[in-house]
Parts: structure tokens; sequence; C-alpha cells
DNA sequence: GCCGTTTTCGGCCCGACTGTTTTCAGTCG
């Protein structure tokens, strides 16, 4: 079993210790073990009968190392098993919905016997949970919304969680003889935020038609599937134990290119570029671009072949959304897209002053190692008290601090001083201004009250952007994929507003918390307001994982004229809003 | 349950905010 997994288990059995009224420094030793599991780099599994090597992590005492070698051993530990026989396992997916705390369930569960999220919506539609405490109308709404924007996101993975899916099953795939290539297509390869299902299309000798009975077999035979629905002859598909759908397309080399063209999509695209080959005479499908006339092939093996027979350029999967690519390709005016190797610093990273790991100075080397000309170390603020934010005069002292680092590091790398400033719910930031004035970096974020109407939001995230020390707004309503709304807040408004200020919005990469979805990212192109993308790195191991951010960016035919970070280090300072 | 001691016990990140409270519990970050 992999640490990731240990992990969650910890993580699990922390949640249930909670509902089950705990003590609370207990819970927390578990959650922190389950971090210091995610965390370290020794294979657990491996050394999970040699204690002394468990005790030497920290956050791992005598009891936790027991609980591991159960792990290990067993898949799960006793006292996890034991409240979940208690509570039930469909409890802990109560904890998901917003405004559900280990007390509320806690509540639901002794009062009304309530287990499932199916079985709360009952409740509540029944009115059965009326008149307990603290359960006022605005507040079994506030649940009623919750439970239907959950069943709206369910059924959706992120892409990071598809991708993990896909590599899993892509090294599986290949230990069979003759299975020579493995490509995830579908919304995956289109770098959406997040996948229905998962899409792999394989390839090979074995795939050759009429020899598929043994590969379909290997297929079939993957350990990770949950319910098999369908194995045919060059089609096996099947759901995950996490549910995850999981289409495998078996493809002779011959057909491999319209076989990707095709199930990579999206439909709109696809539509599209059929009308287009009808037009010259040819016909297209999963199989080939053919003549209309007599039925040859004109082209299959590869993507490049069969746009450049429709007379277009080859085009990054990105793109394919039939929102002008169609004829920018037939035209070649195809954008140049950003890629990894544009970017040239991240300038959004924690360090152990507030939430993160590492030191400034590590930071710095690890920047370094990614190729980066430049960083900012920009920690909490103090509003963030539980991360240790930083008050007025720790921020200065840091402020110190990161300059002397930079001094160390003599010109290899250039650190830049800056600091994430909480947007508090008037739209006031949460340090002084003078404090402000004296930083390069200033990233201003949305941390909590995420309820605030569509206008008291945006009035919010503007009267921040108006604040001159403001030069980067992050994540501008703290929205979460799958757990909140897009469109809480006019981001028209804010993008313009930005954009005449010269302020510059923030793409956080990392895949469980993109801040901006593709609409915006297009309204941000539009308005000609700038991006930064940035890891927000809590840890080195965070700096240089661009990959996902990036995807959103192409999608919105973002060049690296249009990102700030594409800038040598002085001239990015330049770039940025002038200080006052 | 972990950890580090002024070393086997007592401390362990905390402030903002909501709703339903007439004084605060629960959630969130």
């Amino acid at each position: 079993m992999d640490n990731v997994t240990m992990a969650r288990l910890l993580e699990q059995t922390a949640d249930l210790l909670e509902i089950d009224g705990a003590d609370s420094f207990r819970i927390r030793s578990y959650r922190r073990a389950a971090e210091a599991v995610e965390q370290t780099t020794v294979d657990l599994t491996a050394v999970a009968d040699d204690t002394a090597r468990l005790l030497e992590i920290p956050g791992i005492g005598k009891s936790m190392a027991a609980n591991l070698k159960a792990i290990a051993g067993t898949g799960t530990l006793p006292l996890r098993e034991e409240l979940l026989a208690k509570y039930g396992s469909s409890l802990l997916e109560l904890m998901k919905l917003p405004g559900m705390g280990p007390k509320t369930v806690a509540l639901f569960w002794s009062a009304a016997q309530i287990s499932s999220i199916d079985q709360l919506a009952e409740a509540i539609d029944g009115g059965r949970l009326a008149g307990l405490p603290r359960m006022g109308q605005k507040q079994l709404d506030k649940l009623r919304k919750g439970i239907e924007d959950y069943r709206r996101s369910s059924g959706r993975y992120r892409i990071d969680q598809a991708q993990e899916a896909a590599d899993r099953l892509e090294l599986y795939l290949l230990e069979f003889p003759g299975v020579e290539k493995v490509t995830p297509a579908g919304s995956l390869r289109r770098g959406r935020e997040t996948a229905g299902d998962l899409d792999l299309l394989v390839t090979g000798p074995a795939c050759a038609p009429e020899q598929t009975a043994a590969a379909v077999e290997h297929v079939a035979a993957y350990p990770g599937i949950h319910d098999l629905i369908v194995k045919g002859e060059n089609k096996v598909s099947f759901h995950l134990i996490d549910g995850m759908q999981v289409d495998v397309r078996l493809l002779p080399s011959a057909s491999y290119g319209a076989a990707l063209q095709y199930f990579t999509g999206s439909k709109a695209h696809n539509v599209s570029l059929r009308q287009r080959a009808l037009k010259m005479g040819y016909t297209l499908s999963e199989w080939a671009l053919a003549r209309l006339d007599d039925g040859t092939t004109v082209a299959a093996a590869t993507e490049e072949e069969i746009y450049a027979a429709l007379t277009m350029d080859w085009m990054a999967p990105e793109l394919r959304e039939n929102l002008g690519e169609i004829e920018a390709a037939a035209n070649h005016t195809l954008p140049h897209l950003i890629e990894e190797a544009d970017l040239r610093g991240d300038v959004h990273m924690h360090t152990h002053a507030t939430d993160g790991r590492n030191s400034i100075r590590e930071m710095a080397d690890a920047a370094l190692k990614v190729g980066y000309q430049y960083i900012a170390i920009t920690d909490h603020s103090k509003n963030l008290a539980m991360t240790n934010g930083l008050d007025e005069k720790r921020a200065l002292e840091h402020l110190v601090r990161i300059r002397e680092v930079d001094k160390e590091m003599e010109g290899r790398i250039r650190i830049f001083t800056g600091i994430e400033v909480d947007i508090l719910a008037d739209g006031a930031l949460d340090l002084d201004n003078e404090v402000l004035a004296q930083m390069d970096v200033v990233i201003a974020s949305v941390h909590s009250r995420f309820d605030q109407s569509r206008d008291e939001m945006t009035a919010r995230v503007l009267r921040a952007v108006e604040n001159p020390n403001v030069r980067i707004l992050g994540h501008p309503t703290g929205r979460l994929i799958l757990r909140r709304e897009p469109f809480a807040l006019d981001m028209g408004a804010v993008l313009r507003r930005a954009a005449e200020l010269g302020v510059a919005m923030e793409h956080n990469a990392a895949p469980e918390r993109l801040d901006l979805c593709d609409r915006d990212l297009r309204l941000a192109k539009k308005s000609g307001c700038r991006i930064v993308i940035n890891t927000d790195a809590h840890d080195t191991r965070h700096l240089g994982k661009m990959s996902y951010g990036l995807c959103q960016l192409r999608r919105a035919w973002l060049e690296p004229k249009d990102v700030l970070n594409t800038l040598q280090p002085e001239e990015f300072l330049a770039a940025l809003r002038p200080r006052v």
C-alpha cells in the first residue's frame, strides 16, 4: 500500500474519532501522523516492521507505529474498523458537506439516526430536523443547498485524480507483451479541471485486429476493478473501486491517430471537424479519414496526418472545444500557447514562518533546481491565525530575513519579498498599508466568508483591487474545484478593473485549487488582464508542478506574453503595478 | 496520542464569523 492511502486511513480515523467525541489532542495526533505519513519519502509499507525506523518520523510514536504496522499488514487499523462498525461507512461522506462538522454529524446521528447524505436529504425534506438545537430554517436551507451542490459535482473527478488512475493503469497495461503505448484521451487529455470518466487508448501488436482476446483478458484482470461493465473484442469498460468509470480501447496502430482524435473530442470539436471533412469529400470516423466516393483511407495512423489532410495545422488537445480553433488551424493562425519552459519564476509560496514546511533558503535552492530565475516568499498574514500568520511586526522581520537570503544566493536566483494578505469581509486588508508598501509582491486573497451574495463578494474584491498596495489578486472566490460556486462574483467586472489598474490575476496551478475557470481565463485574455501562474508551494516538492494549471491557461489560448512570470526578474517587477 | 522536558506530566497554532444563542457552540481556514 502506498503512503497516500495509509495517510487517508489515518485521516478517516481522525474524522471518526471527532464524531465519536474523542479527546481533541488525540484526534490532532492522528491528523499529524497522517500528514507525516503523506510527506515522508520512506516507503512505509516496506519498513512497517522496523519500529525504530518508524519512530524516527516526527509525529509517529509508539501507538502510531503499531497502527502503521497494522495497516501495512491488514489494510486497515482496528480502531477505524471499530468506529466504522459503530457508525457506518457512509457517515464520513456527510463531513464533506459544507457546514457539516463532526458535532453536527454526531447530533444528526444520535437524534435522527442519520448516517448518509440520502438520509439527511430525506430528513430535511420531511421536517424531521426542525427543533434540533442550532437548526433553524437558515441552517437547514444551507444544508439543502450543500447537498444539491454535492450531488451535482459528484460523479466527476479532479484531473489529478483521473491522471493518477490513468498512470496506475498504464503501468499495469504495459506489463502485457505486445502492448506498446497507452494514451489517455477525453477530458483528461484536453486538460479539463475534472473528468467524468477515463478513456484510455491502447495500441501495439497485441491489439491487432482479431488478436485482441488475450490483451482484453489482461485488461479485465486489472486488480483495481470494482465491477466490469463491458468486455468486448476491443473495448473493456469497468468501474474502479472509487467509482470512476474507465473505458479502455484496444486499437491497431494503423488507426491509432483517428481513434485518438475521435476519443479526445470534444464532441463539439468533432462535429465541426466532420462537417469540414464532408465538405472536402471525406468522412471521418474513429477508424480513419476516408474518401467518400470509394472509401479509400486518406489518413489514420497519426493525428497530424488527419489534420494535415483536412488542410489544418495540428493543434494542442486543450484547444479542441470548437471555440474558433478549427478556423485558426485552417488559416494557420493558431496561437503559440504557453508552455512549462516559458516560466521563469514562481511568486507565491510559504515557509515555516507560517504553514510552509521549509525555510526560505530551502525554497530558494529548490527553485534554482527547477530552473527558475526568481521566486517571491509570500507567507500568510495574521488573519490566518491557524497558520501562525504574520502580524505587522513579524512581517517586517520576515522581510529582513528574505533580503538576507536573497544576498546569500549571490544572484544565482532572485528572492522577492512578499506576503499573502487576507481580504476581509468588507474588502479591507488585514495588514497595515505602511507594511505592505515595503513588499515587492503583495497577493490579496479571500480566505473566509464564501456565503456572501454575488454583489457583496464583487464589492469586497473590487475594494481590495483598489488598494494601491495590492499587485496580484489571489483566489478571488476562494473557489475549490468541485466545492464552490464558480460564478460567486462578477468576475468580468473584477477583471476589467484589475486590467485598468495593472493588477495581475493569479492562477493557482495546484489541481485542488485552480483559481480561475476556463470562462474566467478567457475573460482575462479578452479584458487584457495579465495572469501570474503560481504553485502556492508549501513544500519544496510543490515547486515546478505547474502542468495542471498550464492546461487551463492553454485552454484559454494564453500565450507567454499574457503571463507575467514568463518575464525576466527585473522585467517582472517592473510589470507589476507600481509601488506607491 | 506525541513530545519534551524546569523529564513521566502537562501542553499541544487561534481568530473571524455565523446562526440562534440572551452568552456561545460550531465551522472554517
